[in-house]
DNA sequence: GCCAACGTTGGC
DNA sequence: GCCAACGTTGGC
C-alpha cells in the first residue's frame, strides 16, 4: 500500500479480558467492530472523525502492566452499533433505533503485534510519547487521537516498519 | 483492594 | 440550570 494522504491515527483501549489483540487476530478476516462504546466523546470520534485507512494503536488496559501491544487499521468508518438495539446485549440502550442509532462503531483490522509491549513507563521515558493522552491522569476515553509524530515514535521505539506505509 | 477522576442521573 | 450522589474506569 502506498502512503495515504490525510491518514489519521488513534489509540484504542480495551481490557484484554473483554477483547484483546489476540481476539482481533483470531476474528474472521482479522476484523472486528469496535462495539459497545457508550461514551459521547468517543461516539462522536467514531461517527464523525475516524475514517477507513486510519491507523490504530491497540492498547491493553486494566492489567498489571498496561501497554500498547499492536497495530490495526480502520477498515470501515462509523456505522450504527447494533448491539444498542439488541435487548439481549449487555450494551443495550432502549433509546436506540434504526432511525436514531444513538451509538456508532468503526471496524478495524489486525495488522501487527509489537515485538514487545510498550508499557506506560516506556512511553513516559520518551520525549514525544510522554505527551500521549493515554498517560494523562483521569483519561478514560476508550478512543483517543494520536499525532503522526507519536505514531512514528511508536514505530521507532518498537523497532518495526510502519505496517500501514 | 484502594481511590482519584470522570460521566451521568435526577431532584430541586 | 445547578449540583450532589452515584457508578465506572483504570492505574497502582
Amino acid at each position: 500500500m502506498t502512503k495515504k494522504k490525510n491518514r489519521r491515527y488513534w489509540l484504542m483501549k480495551s481490557e484484554p479480558s473483554a477483547f484483546s489483540l489476540e481476539d482481533l487476530k483470531n476474528a474472521k478476516n482479522q476484523t472486528a467492530s469496535w462495539d459497545g462504546v457508550r461514551n459521547y466523546q468517543a461516539r462522536n470520534l467514531m461517527r464523525d472523525e475516524i475514517k477507513a485507512g486510519d491507523g490504530v494503536l491497540f492498547y491493553h488496559s486494566n492489567i498489571p502492566s498496561p501497554a500498547i501491544v499492536g497495530i490495526a487499521e480502520v477498515v470501515r468508518e462509523g456505522h450504527p452499533d447494533e448491539t444498542a438495539m439488541d435487548p439481549t446485549s449487555d450494551h443495550y440502550d432502549p433509546r436506540a433505533s434504526r432511525d436514531n442509532p444513538v451509538w456508532y462503531m468503526v471496524d478495524i483490522r489486525y495488522k501487527a503485534d509489537l515485538p514487545a509491549p510498550l508499557t506506560r513507563n516506556d512511553l513516559r521515558e520518551h520525549p514525544v510519547l510522554s505527551q500521549m493522552d493515554v498517560l494523562k491522569k483521569g483519561n478514560r476515553l476508550s478512543v483517543q487521537p494520536v499525532t503522526q509524530q507519536q505514531w512514528q515514535a511508536v514505530m521507532e521505539l518498537a523497532d518495526i516498519k510502519d505496517p500501514l506505509s
